[in-house]
This record gives structure tokens, C-alpha cells and sequence, in this order.
DNA sequence: TCTATATATTAAAGTATTGGAATATATTGT
DNA sequence: ACAATATATTCCAATACTTTAATATATAGA
């Protein structure tokens, strides 16, 4: 399992408009960098900077085809975690149920809200 | 389904290892800020602060027991994601087959690796 | 009401992330 | 070798995030 720190830092490297959208897109498919500067509308050297930091993380990998390099997903949590955030969910967890027992034991006052 | 702005916010608030950490034991149960404070091993004031933004962005809430108050999970998408990266993936994803078409077309020349 | 406990807020300082601009590199076709 | 195309890198200013330290607030019990 990933440590604790690496988790984190897979979140944050994902957690960018951009590179969200780089990572759905890629779910549908290999794309080229000016694929990519396409639907994202940015420059291409921020492109190729957000691909390149992807990339560090080991979320995606390319391979070169002719001058084109071809980026594809590599790291298999990255579908689950964007399919996740694209879900619809209803409704809130519960609350917990009254007075649950915290570490330093079910207070004795009323509760509050 | 939220904005694409809003699932970049989400990572981001959940991606940080203090932050993990408490959504993970967020989901055994019902926590108070001190006993929090005894597992993340951080100052009062910086637990505080974390269990404060993940409120801002919805992904936790608390009820007031006594003095105490206890933080629980609310956002759904929570417990899926602290699933997600907790689970073991064995492999990479398998490279897209060879010469895919991007939007440029499948380029000509000869793939170089 | 006073005190102790539990938690929050603010400010300041340090650190990391971001996007723009300019430039560099690599590969193909001529 | 040269020109054109495709992509990467570097530097920098702006912004955002994080932590520490100090202080503030709220509640319960005496």
C-alpha cells in the first residue's frame, strides 16, 4: 500500500483543473500534446508542464509515435479516482447515533446540536 | 455531478497526510479534537485548522457532546476515496496498443519506443 | 461568577504551486 | 545539413498553502 505521504501527494497532483480534465480525457484514449492543448485551451508549454508533473508522479507515460508523443494513463488508481468523482451522490452520510464513545469517553453533559 | 473546479478543491482538501489521517480514522467512528490530536501527534491549534478547511469544503462535520466536539464523516465521496488509496493495485495499466489514432492521425513515421 | 478544560482564530513567516515568457530540444521531411 | 513541426525546459513573479506562536472563545463544574 502507497504510505501516507505518497497518498497525499498523488491527490494533490491530480487536484488541478487542468490536469483533471487531461486525465479524464485520457480515459477515452491516447492523446497527442497538441490534442491536449486543444480541448484544454491553455498554452502549450503549461501543457507540457502539467503532463510533465503527471508524468513524475507515474500517473501517465507516453511513447513516441513520428514526432507525436502519444500519452496514455499508466497508474491504475487514476480511473477509479476520477470515475469516483464523477459520481452522483444522493444524499450526506448519517450523523452517528447519540452519543457515540469518543477517546476520552461519552461526555456526561447534554448535547448541544 | 460537481464542477470540475470543485473536484480539483476536493482532492486538494483531502491531500495533505494530516488531513488523510483523519478521514481514515473518521471512519472507525466519532472522533474529539484531542483525540485527534493524540494520533496525528500535531499541535491543538493545527488540528484545528486542518479539521476547519476540511469543514469548509463540506467533507466533515461535528456535533457539540459537552465541551466536546465530536468531528464525523458527511461528504459519501469520503469514504470511497480513502478506499481507493488504501487498496493494493499489482500492476500498471497494460500500454494502449501499438499506433492508436490521436486527433493528428496515427503518424507514419516509425515508432521509437 | 470564577476557574479549568476544550477548541478556535489570527497573524506572521516559511514553503510550495502556478502560469507566462522566452528559449531549448528533438524529430521529420527536403 | 536545413527548415519546420512538436514538445520540453527554465526562470520568474504571483499566489496559495502550511506551520508556529500567541491569543481568543466557549462550556462545564465548583
Amino acid at each position: 500500500m502507497r504510505s501516507l505521504d505518497k497518498r497525499a501527494e498523488l491527490l494533490r497532483a491530480i487536484g488541478h483543473p487542468a490536469r483533471i480534465k487531461i486525465l479524464e480525457e485520457l480515459m477515452k484514449g491516447v492523446k497527442c500534446v497538441s490534442d491536449i492543448e486543444g480541448f484544454l485551451g491553455i498554452s502549450q508549454p503549461n501543457v507540457s508542464q502539467h503532463l510533465s508533473l503527471l508524468r513524475r508522479y507515474g500517473a501517465i507515460d507516453y511513447y513516441m509515435d513520428g514526432r507525436l508523443k502519444c500519452y496514455f494513463l499508466r497508474d491504475p488508481i487514476i480511473p477509479d479516482i476520477i470515475k469516483i468523482l464523477k459520481k452522483d451522490y444522493i444524499k450526506e452520510l448519517p450523523a452517528p447515533a447519540c452519543c457515540p464513545v469518543t477517546k476520552k469517553g461519552k461526555y456526561p453533559g447534554t448535547r448541544k446540536h
